[in-house]
DNA sequence: AAAACATATTGACAAATTTCAATATGTATC
DNA sequence: GATACATATTGAAATTTGTCAATATGTTTT
């Protein structure tokens, strides 16, 4: 399986939950804190932390430290690039990415 | 959690595999057999079967039956939605579809 | 209608994912 | 340095997902 799907499948399993696509567009707004996402959802410490390192193996976000708090923020160079790959697939192109699709 | 992050994980998620997602590449140059998709991978018969059904029911796969075979297409129009639906979730807009996630 | 062919369904198992409680780590404050 | 606070890690349970072998269904051909 060429690398292109193996890659942009990993950025999509990512975001391939209602949680984290919403915690995605929660921050394409800007950087927010671990704590504040935290109150947005029903869920555990724990499972926001396990969430957030989905998205930042993913690729698709980064985080700094300040004091107590870390600070979550998209990767958006990622995220678009992510984005544009999809349309390419999506569109019937003549120089699809798909090179071997048709039974030749 | 709000539909539109339920009905965009769903989706994602059925392209969220590899295999599936390179499909989905193919069937974006036209319309195919099972039974060349098939070719085209190193897994059964029953499992090409599932991995379709999940695109179906995704909404973003139609089939029609010809004679003995099933032919697979794109639905264009839900494709291109989810993908204007990321490119808003992905983007800074003042009517970012996130609408309560700032510290208010 | 029997045989052949393409695809779907069922049942089962292995692997991955989601989630939490408990605990660890790192930082600030007293 | 002890305590408090924010986040990460670990370990475990429940659920979901991916896959196959076996079988069923629907269609064409003989």
């Amino acid at each position: 399986m060429e690398q292109i799907y193996v890659d942009t499948a990993k950025m999509l399993k990512a975001i391939s939950e209602p949680k984290r696509l919403r915690i995605v567009d929660m921050l394409s707004c800007g950087e927010l804190c671990a704590c504040v996402i935290l109150e947005a959802f029903n869920i555990t410490q724990p499972t926001l932390s396990h969430d957030m390192r989905v998205l930042t193996e993913a690729g698709l976000v980064s985080s700094r430290r300040e004091g107590k708090n870390i600070y979550y923020s998209l990767n958006k160079a990622a995220l678009d690039e992510m984005h544009r790959t999809l349309g390419r697939m999506f569109e019937d192109k003549p120089d699809c990415i798909c090179h071997n699709c048709k039974n030749s």
